[in-house]
DNA sequence: TTGCGGCCT
DNA sequence: GCCTAAGGCCGCAAC
């Protein structure tokens, strides 16, 4: 039979530092209670025990305190992150039925000494899992240490018998009581014998075999120089260091072995601490049930009494309807917007257009009037199809998933059965689920619908008190959820793309690609898949023997900075270097965009709002917010999308918004200064950072401006910014440093937004948007300084977020108001494209140029640019 | 699914 | 001495 114990606070520990600080909604983290369930659990895959308990030390002074005053006296406390998860990490064991084991004034050491004593008495093997090598003292024949050891983030254990101790000492395991009485040990405040380390004490104890072996044998002939002196001044303290190091085997504990056979855990206990944690995988492998969700009122309620929900037909929906007025209920749809699950606290109904028949769209106008409060997952996704059904939209003034993530922005997914788990602690009943207990497929899927509409409600009042802790209510509801609207129509009204051209586009493109590729092979000799980075890097740096420069970690880089160091090295580099630009443009924008075509010739695009950390909105399927514009070729795609006939596209751009955003932020006169001069702000910088007249500033010192004033925005390193615009590292140190020294708003601005984030976790915007950056206080260097460079951008990317949403909202409200068929099409981060009729065109330019300076009032003039054209690329 | 490379602000 | 700019999306190759 065996036994494994753990030592708690050394497991805990490793698990602490190995794994990434995590944390739940409530504030509590859990890396380490994480961490120690993965060491404990390959523990026991690896060594199989009959028997498992944990031993842990309890606060207070113990018998070595006692004895020795200086015992352990410069041990670090115990973060407070670790500090909280200790309870926690107590009743998961508790739940999963492992035994416990410690004692007031005695160290888990003495504790798994002394049970692993009583194993060898029993005739029970023990396995001991700890991070500290004192442990290793205890291995004989029948018990044996892990020793866990972090390195990199892999945590990995070595099987120490005393043969593998023995090789790696020299020694056999109890000696290291008395090399630790020589040498003693600073973490633990051991003294030892002062001027003997590891390596005397080591060479003492080969010759001698114990510790009092040695002071047996202490004479001037046997130890050499001053080790005598230093053995004999020693004495006191290396007889006491012995006691100290000593792993006592007599602590006062009621155990025998089968105390701790492994029993099953308290499945319902464990899961819902597993929930609490968010360790929803973990309910998987544990194989814990979830209880059964609570059953809730369905329609009719009285006369349903299957776990099945029933829908009214057209009169009674009306009639509910009705009865609803100046209520709140939660609206949850599915994918095919076929079905409604309504919940309004006391009935939760089905609005099925195969119940309501010719009645489904005056329900939606019901529901949808304004006259009922609207809480839902996911308010632009249900608008949008309300629009697109010529619906009514009214009336929505709550969103879990956007509420959901203004709280973390960083989570990146907030699927309701997640938010159910963490903030509910409950675990939705899935569709799938549903169907494997015998339900069938319709009814399975509509109970599932029934209670993700009961979750929105019960997650609203949790949410909304989050969101008024963390001063996010505004965002929320004068920004993000007004926003909906507007994107939902503007995903709707799509963008016209002259698919003829295009075609042309591709046809020109495929023929240039066709040279290039025949141009390629000749030079190489032989055809491969240019496409591929693996053949291409063959091709280039061993068949060509082309001084090979960066490295991947799958191969040999091809990236461009690569070919452009070759170019001039072999004639194939500058025609891969085309090939590949034609090929980006042939099959992400030609083929690509031809492919995302309606049949009414629009593309539409859906725009993300809760996917960016920063509060940007995103684009997919497909993106627009990356159309080509910098190169002359890349530009024609832009030649391709066009207003409809008759009508224009108006666009309008911030000029520097980021940097007048940064300039306000930082409170920085000089840099306010510059915007309110009204000048080119990249001669404006460079003629303050170079020191030179205005008008003496030259084309390079511009370029080099700009890319400080980039380099600032994005947190710059001096590193990137030479080799950015191609001088010294000095001469960029020197750039940033008169930079600084000009803009000293802006140094005081990034410092504290360091500091503060690093205090508080999070940084924020004008408006309150925060992000959460726990690396600010990561161990490890690199994490640390990109969490630094996040911070630094975050407050600037965000706030120009917020400025220009909150300037969508008045284009789109302003084209309203002065009854015009202008309409929105696209936003660009900072850019947004108008569609309006020829004849409003002029009108148009003013009003969304106006509505952009004007969404809100900062110490600097806010700029933007709005110009009229017959395709985006004219207009722009 | 992951890695690379490349397009945008 | 670390190895270096923020935020995205997508196509292709290779596993």
């Amino acid at each position: 039979m065996k036994l494994m114990i753990l030592d708690g606070n050394s497991v805990i520990n490793r698990a602490f530092f190995g794994v990434r600080l995590l944390s739940t909604n409530d504030g509590l983290f859990t890396n380490a209670i994480f961490g120690f369930l993965n060491i404990l659990e390959r523990m026991r895959t690896q060594e199989k025990p009959d028997a498992l308990c944990v031993a842990f030390d309890l606060h207070g002074p113990t018998f070595r305190h006692l004895r020795y005053d200086g015992y352990k006296a410069t041990r670090h406390p115990m973060p407070e992150e670790l500090a909280m998860q200790m309870p926690v990490m107590k009743d998961v064991l508790k739940a999963m039925n492992i035994p416990i084991y410690a004692v007031q004034g005695w160290e888990a050491d003495d504790v798994i000494g002394t049970v692993a004593r009583r194993c060898g008495a029993e005739g029970w093997d023990c396995v001991i899992v700890t991070g500290d090598r004192d442990s290793l003292q205890l291995v004989n024949e029948h018990v044996s240490v892990k020793l866990v050891v972090t390195k990199g983030g892999q945590t990995n254990a070595t099987l120490y018998t005393p043969e593998v101790f023995e090789a790696e000492y020299g020694f056999e395991p109890n000696r290291l009581i008395d090399l630790k009485a020589l040498m003693g040990d600073s973490s633990d405040n051991i003294p030892g014998v002062a001027g003997v380390g590891p390596k005397t004490a080591t060479e003492l104890l080969l010759k001698y075999k114990t510790l009092d072996g040695v002071y047996e044998n202490l004479t001037r002939e046997n130890m050499k120089g001053k080790l005598y002196d230093k053995l004999e001044a020693g004495k006191d303290n290396a007889y006491l260091s012995y006691e100290l190091a000593t792993i006592r085997l007599d602590a006062p504990i009621a155990f025998t072995p089968s105390d701790a056979l492994i029993r099953e855990p308290d499945k319902r206990a464990l899961y819902e601490l597993f929930l609490r944690l968010n360790f929803v995988k973990l309910i998987d492998k544990y194989n814990l049930r979830a209880p059964e969700p609570e059953q809730l009122p369905l329609v009719p309620s009285e006369a349903d009494e299957s776990a099945t929900v029933s829908a009214p037909d057209a009169a009674r929906a009306m009639q509910w309807l009705d009865s609803l007025a100046g209520k709140t209920v939660a609206v949850r749809a599915d994918a095919g917007f076929e079905t409604l699950a309504v919940d309004d606290r006391a009935h939760r109904v089905l609005l099925t257009k195969t119940a309501l028949g010719g009645g489904w769209g005056a329900a939606l106008n019901k529901l949808f009037s304004g006259k009922i409060h609207i809480l839902t997952h996911g308010a632009k996704e249900l608008i949008r199809k309300l629009i697109e059904g010529g619906n009514a939209c009214e009336g929505v003034v709550f969103d879990t998933e956007l509420a959901a993530y203004l709280i973390d922005a960083a989570r990146g997914k907030y699927e309701l059965p997640r938010l159910a788990a963490d903030w509910l602690h409950i675990q939705l009943p899935a569709e799938k689920e549903l169907r494997e207990k015998g339900a069938d497929p319709v009814h399975a899927a509509q109970a599932a619908l029934a209670s993700e509409a009961s979750a929105i409600l019960a997650l609203r009042p949790e949410l909304e008190a989050e969101l008024k802790k963390q001063g996010l209510e505004k965002l929320l509801y004068e920004m993000e959820l007004p926003l909906c609207r507007v994107l939902a129509e503007m995903e709707v009204a799509g963008v016209l793309v002259d698919a003829d051209a295009l075609h042309r586009f591709g046809d020109i493109l495929r023929a240039r690609i066709a040279a290039c590729e025949a141009e390629i092979y000749r030079i190489a000799g032989t055809k491969f898949n240019i496409n591929s980075p693996k053949q291409l890097g063959e091709i280039l740096f061993e068949r060509l023997q082309l001084p090979a420069g960066k490295k991947t970690k799958t191969g040999y880089s091809t990236n461009v900075e690569v070919l452009e160091r070759l170019k001039s090295a072999n004639p194939i580099i500058p025609v891969i270097m085309t090939f590949r630009t034609l090929t980006k443009l042939q099959a992400t924008y030609a083929d690509g965009l031809l492919k995302a075509i309606d049949p009414d010739g629009r593309v539409r695009t859906t725009f993300q709002n809760t996917v960016t950390s920063t509060g940007r909105l995103s684009s997919t399927d497909p993106n627009l917010q990356n159309i080509p514009v910098r190169t002359d070729l890349g530009a024609e795609i832009r030649k391709m999308f066009v207003p409809q006939p008759g009508w224009v596209f108006v666009d309008a751009d911030y000029s520097q918004i980021e940097l007048r955003v940064l300039s306000c932020m930082a409170d920085d006169e000089s840099m306010q200064e510059a915007f309110r001069s009204g000048e080119d702000i990249h001669r404006v910088t460079a003629s303050q950072v170079f020191g030179v007249p205005f008008d003496d500033v030259t084309p390079q010192m511009r370029r080099s401006a700009k890319a400080v004033n980039f380099g600032i925005v994005y947190g710059i390193s001096e590193f990137s910014l030479a080799e950015d615009i191609g001088v010294s590292r000095q001469e960029a140190k020197n750039y940033i440093d008169s930079y600084l020294r000009k803009y000293h708003g802006v140094r005081d601005f990034m410092k504290a937004v360091v500091e503060n984030g690093t205090k508080d976790g999070y940084v924020s915007t004008l408006y309150g948007r925060r992000r959460y950056l726990p690396d600010l206080r990561d161990s490890k260097y690199m994490v640390r300084e990109a969490a630094r460079r996040m911070a630094m951008n975050a407050p600037i990317q965000g706030t120009a977020a917020d400025i220009i949403k909150l300037a969508m909202l008045r284009v789109r409200e302003a084209l309203a108001r002065d009854g015009l068929q202008a309409r929105l099409v696209l936003q660009v981060h900072d850019e947004l494209i108008v569609e309006c009729p020829e004849s409003e065109a002029e009108t148009v330019r003013k009003l969304v140029a106006e509505q952009m300076e004007h969404a809100v009032s900062l110490p600097v003039p806010l700029t933007a640019e709005a110009k009229i054209g017959r395709s985006w690329y004219e207009a722009k």
